[in-house]
DNA sequence: CACACCGATGATTACGTAAACATCCTTCGT
DNA sequence: ACGAAGGATGTTTACGTAATCATCGGTGTG
């Protein structure tokens, strides 16, 4: 009793009529009835694939090469070479079928295809949430290279990053309709995990230890906090105060020790790290904590979420940036430009990131061993959190608040 | 000169032995091939992943259902059976093949059962892009849902919303392994483009017109904008200004609907519009305009990210919030409880959002027939970007910049 | 005791595509 | 002009799974 139902087909002509071999009857329909209640299942005897005249109705048998082939007079496997551009093919012989493709609306059934070709055009990708910039954008960025190389992007969203959350998605893999994985988890547990993994999909990894299992792209940190650190101290600032990012973060572990890296090389006292989470709110509290020391005229924030919130808290505390303290952040997010003040940050590229990782896999695929670790860089955008520091800036604020 | 061929059919045991003819060269390869560009690099060509020990090495066949049923003993109908939890199987049966499936690591090929079942289990996402919050915070929830429904997500990115884009990716559908599809997308271009829809794909559209061609989900926006304006005025204030998304949006349509309804409804003087593009710099540019408007105190900003930029510029001439002009964001954004002030803003539900597409397609695969739109509430957030007016506010403030 | 019946399992086959091999018809070289 | 070479197309078959029907013991009932 449903009423209406999509109408509008392409035909005219009743295309599927030319085939009266294939009589496997509308049986099969069952399967999509269901409606009404799951059970139920004598369905409406209706008997009726008959019906005469139906055209394509709900769930009518999807056209087959058998199809395109039996309507523009060759075999099906004509159909499938031209389907593939199979250059074989004569020319006349390839526009009958291309017109009996376009007449049935044919298209190829990416399952059969898939079971055929051993291969899924399809990579994957297991991420532990889908909150960071970073994460989002590299997925993007992924999805984007990976259709220009005809393939296609799934999604496997991990809850918690738990060793058996991971570990479940590994297994779960191989029933995966992927050929390949890109991690992108910024988390230690790979290694540790027992990896059983599926010998006919290959892996890509970013943002985690390279521990030369699988090919590593990633985003330069070290460069890219090196860079960070030395702009600050090249306007003058004595030394750098740090808001990391969380432990369980490759990302953040390497930023910050690049900054600490730098302090020593330019023999420069390192204050200690203030600890956060990546969340504007932890970098608020680290801020707060900051602005008690008097001397901190310069602070590297690992990302720009956390560089907000200190922003917040300086500002709350009377304390100007960049006049009394400058504050670089890390990424470059949307938002970044429009932070008050706008925010110095070192920018990621994160398409880049996304590219070489379909390069990778496809390489793999291919059948190459790609190995190593390949870091992109960053930049570092200049905008008006950063200055060089008033004279006896240090020594002015002995309080926050001034003058007590 | 290839030997045998399969052997390894229901005969006896040995059953793994039976397969070292795969012998399926890795010719293939140079289809995929296309994307080399500038690349073109050799890497180190090496070969094997060979290595020792390894039991799967490089790509020997997979382990089908076959192999399981040599080494179990049965047919591979029964392993069928087992696979897809058939309660006719007797235990005895059942425990030979569950160890026979766990000893040659059996795991289904998705391609064939695909192919099968005649569905993929699988929904895809069409979106463009992933840079507004509102896009990845609705996939992240679909992801999530649809893994616990059994099913895998597809990414269906769209560089730009152009009519060809849409229909190219309309016309791509079917070929793509999904059996659903839910449309993220705000533009109008959904209902002019020519729906050469494929019959056996389901739609589900999210934050569209509701044309009632496919059932629609969605934030309920003229809500949420009601709650927001009629917040400001409960405040006090005399009216409200307003910084409204692109044209091209419906949820920015819906919101500036909504706000000039409760504005007239109550009696009030309607502004202007200013028109954003959901961006932080268009939010600062409309911020700098509302900044000139001496009776402006205060203002509904489409979207939290305008909001942000709308701060920035009330920051930069001198006007405090919420002392002399309150603002109200949309989309509660992690970031926005961190902006300068905390943002009092309109919080989606993201998740809510994700879950009923995900329920609606699921319903309609099941052959039930899903229409009309469902709205999902929002919620206010009260922070600190919103207070009373002042009275006499929009008289002191003449000129920006004070006194004059 | 015969027979219909049911429960467990096996055999066959289709799903749509594409590789491998077979065939047929040109066209060219000697 | 005849056989070889090769181009265009057809035929067969396998990919791995699961629906469908067939088979084979064992049970209960009149």
């Amino acid at each position: 009793m449903r009423s209406v139902k999509h109408e509008a087909e392409t035909n005219e002509r009743n295309p599927v009529r030319g085939m009266q071999t294939s009589d496997r009857s509308a049986g099969t329909g069952a399967g999509g009835a269901g409606s009404g209640s799951e059970a139920g299942r004598a369905t409406d005897g209706e008997a009726g694939g008959t019906a005469g005249g139906g055209r394509g109705r709900g769930r009518a048998r999807r056209v087959s090469m058998a199809d395109v082939a039996a309507l523009a007079g060759v075999s099906s496997q004509t159909v499938s070479r031209v389907s593939n551009g199979d250059p074989a093919v004569i020319d006349s012989t390839r526009q009958k079928v291309l017109d009996a493709m376009k007449e049935l609306g044919y298209r190829p059934n990416s399952a059969a295809r898939a079971l055929k070709r051993g291969e899924f055009r399809a990579i994957g990708v297991i991420t532990m949430g889908l909150s960071s910039t970073g994460n989002v954008r590299t997925l993007e960025a992924i999805a984007g290279s990976a259709a220009r190389a005809g393939y296609a992007v799934t999604l496997i969203p991990l809850d918690a990053p738990t060793q058996d959350n991971v570990r479940g998605a590994f297994t779960r893999l191989d029933e995966l309709a992927v050929d390949a994985v890109v991690l992108i988890m910024e988390v230690h547990l790979l290694d540790t995990t027992a990896l059983t993994l599926p010998p006919h999909v290959k892996v890509v990894v970013v943002d985690s230890d390279a521990t030369g299992r699988f090919p590593v792209v990633d985003t330069d940190q070290r460069q890219g906090a090196r860079t960070a650190v030395q702009h600050l101290l090249d306007l003058g600032h004595e030394t750098v105060w740090h808001v990391s990012g969380p432990e369980e973060s490759f990302a953040a572990d390497r930023r910050s020790d690049a900054w600490q890296a730098v302090l020593r090389e330019e023999g420069r006292r390192v204050p200690p790290a203030q600890r956060g989470d990546w969340t504007p709110e932890s970098g608020y509290r680290a801020g707060l904590r900051l602005a008690e020391q008097a001397d901190c005229t310069a602070v590297f924030v690992a990302n720009d979420q956390m560089a907000l919130g200190v922003l917040r808290a300086f500002h709350e505390r009377g304390l100007r940036v960049p006049q009394d303290v400058s504050v670089v952040g890390f990424d470059d997010i949307p938002e970044a430009a429009s932070f008050i003040p706008p925010l110095t940050t070192m920018r990621q590229d994160f398409a880049r990131v996304g590219e070489l990782c379909v390069d990778a896999a496809l390489r793999e695929l291919r059948g190459e061993t790609v190995t190593g670790v390949r870091l992109v860089p960053t930049t570092l955008v200049e905008r008006a959190s950063t200055a060089a520091p008033r004279p006896g800036a240090a020594v002015t604020r002995q309080r926050p608040g001034g003058r007590r």
